[in-house]
DNA sequence: TGCGCGCGCCCGGCTGGGCAGAGTGCTGAA
DNA sequence: TTCAGCACTCTGCCCAGCCGGGCGCGCGCA
């Protein structure tokens, strides 16, 4: 595409992302490109129109950018935008105040990055492909129920009451704990059911049953803890005027279930994602951008973290902000060990 | 108030409730009072408006009730509902299917919750004054630094990682985890401290100061977990058509200080609170009810359970449901030991 | 071929008047 | 005390008309 097209895409954008009116020819004229004519500035935007990367509302209102607009947008034309101190000092204040457990941490990076995109975010707790166990636990809650505890790598803790046929005091309890940490320590699911399998250890088979499936269970993501915040923010746009639009992109925010496999969907190889209205699988979001990259204590274990907005979005302002979050928290829980 | 008078606002209030319009005479009239004409209705409806129970949108429109016509309403009017049998299957079934940590019971409560009433919910974690240490574990993760898990009371993990001096191996460890064990078993957070001071247990002070400072923000953090479901619900009902209205109660739900404190203040000596509209202290709150009330797996370990929608809302239904989803989940909390 | 200019056109949004409907308040009679 | 009738009032809705922004197109020019 000519390098005109490309700055008159680029500022319909920009003043489309702003201004949330559509935007005409003579406004680009006055603000982006007082030595062109309005007239010229027309035929460009029909040509873009042609291409599909703007569209009219109707027919004599300005251009609104379409989903390939916006996809060529953020593919060639956006340039990556500095993080200003003051949000990069907010992100590092917030995150440093975060508590020192995964869900404490997970919600508090969520909120802040709602607060520093003005949008709404999500945020999947991180959890690697292979778990590996780190150190088993047994705590007798009742005579006839324990409660497993598992620390995972990553220092994530897993917890599940167990009901067992036959009591069993805590030092018994300790004792086969002992054992199991000798056995397990170290080992990943599937070593883990191997040893399930061969059951040659002298261990409570059901047990290792127990611990196997919570493992299998870890790994699915299926209770993969997800949350998210800042949909007051999203309220603040026109687009989401009208309650129903907001209604749609709350089904699917709300239900957990749902969110879980979206997000696992969306997140490729890729570092940074960018899905832009009808490029979303789930009709409920059409309209709605979500930009989603990675972030994790280490590079085996990793979440998904999240920015849901109307595609009019600041897409270069958010994929910023979002890098700067989640780099943030990545080494907060480094550091943290969580 | 007079008998007929009392009727008549009954029935404004359970015609509005599930209209959403203004009800006028004839309305009334063809539905409740057959026997009765519409001008009569008329001028029962003038004395209450008088009263202040009811209030016209603008002259010549139906009648709307007032914050106080409510209020009048739960206090004297309202018969309890009882709860359908496959409400209670389902609040059941849902309860079964709760995880048995603290933060997955608190939001499946809160799921469910906001399910069966059809609005928005909202749920803090149960806590008692102390909490008590149920179990603790000490994990070599690195030469110089040990993980240390605490099970609290309500199966809530706590983890944190400690610098130590001195390198520890993993069966000196274990060895001081059984120590700590019988030492610190069951004692709430006063008496570990005691235990701190008084440092006679030839324990490592700075072990025994970690966990108290960790008990110390459990209590303070426990306190602060607070979950809120169905937002969507809201959606739906006119009085949040205009997306100002759903704005000022999100400000309110998402900020979780806010609303701890919000929580702390409402929950007061009564087992069932009903605030309504303007009676609410926040400004955010008007034009919605919020309807609390107390749960918990014992007397000791409370937290609160409530709903939020618009003042024009089901009170009976609404307070039977909030009532039979705060049973469940107490029993399930005890059975669980959460 | 690319650009600039100007005219005519088109369409949505706003405004204001008229109309129907719903509901009230009042009054007088049973 | 109840009730029928009547006048009044207010809103919501529809429709016509105006307005203005923005476009498309044709023409002239370099």
């Amino acid at each position: 595409m000519e390098n005109r097209k490309q700055s008159i895409l680029r500022a319909v954008v920009k003043e489309f992302t702003t201004s949330a009116v559509p935007v005409g020819s003579q406004a680009l004229q006055s603000r982006y490109f007082v030595n062109l004519s309005s007239a010229t500035i027309r035929s460009e935007l029909a040509e873009l129109a042609d291409l599909g990367y703007l569209a009219q509302p109707h027919t004599s209102a300005g251009r609104v950018p379409t989903d390939s607009g916006y996809r060529y947008f953020v593919d060639f034309l956006m340039d990556v935008e500095a993080v200003p101190d003051n949000v990069s000092l907010f992100i590092r204040e917030e995150l440093r105040q975060a508590p020192a457990d995964v869900q404490g941490m997970v919600e508090k990076v969520a909120m802040t990055l709602a607060a520093v995109t003005q949008n709404a975010s999500v945020a999947s707790a991180p959890h690697g492909t292979q778990a590996r166990v780190k150190h088993v636990d047994l705590v007798s809650l009742e005579p006839t129920e324990v409660l497993l505890i598992l620390l995972l790598e990553g220092n994530l803790l897993r917890q599940q009451v167990l009901k067992v046929a036959d009591a069993a005091t805590q030092p018994e309890l300790s004792t086969l704990a002992v054992r199991l940490n000798a056995t397990l320590g170290g080992k990943a699911s599937d070593e883990v059911r191997r040893s399930y399998e061969s059951a040659a250890l002298g261990l409570d088979k059901e047990l290792l049953g127990t611990i196997v499936a919570a493992l299998d269970q870890y790994e699915k993501g299926s209770e993969s803890l997800v949350v998210h915040d800042g949909v007051r923010n999203l309220l603040r746009q026109p687009e989401f005027a009208e309650s129903i639009r907001l209604q749609q992109v709350l089904e699917v925010l709300e239900e957990t279930r749902y969110l879980t496999v979206l997000l696992r969907e969306l997140i490729g190889e890729s570092d940074m994602q960018i899905v832009i209205g009808s490029e979303n699988a789930s009709s409920q979001l059409q309209g709605c951008a979500v930009v989603l990259t990675t972030y994790g204590p280490s590079n085996r274990l990793k979440g998904v973290l999240g920015v849901i907005g109307p595609t009019r979005m600041a897409y270069s302002q958010t994929v910023a902000r979002l890098q700067a979050v989640a780099l943030g928290a990545s080494e907060r829980m480094a550091e943290l060990g969580v």
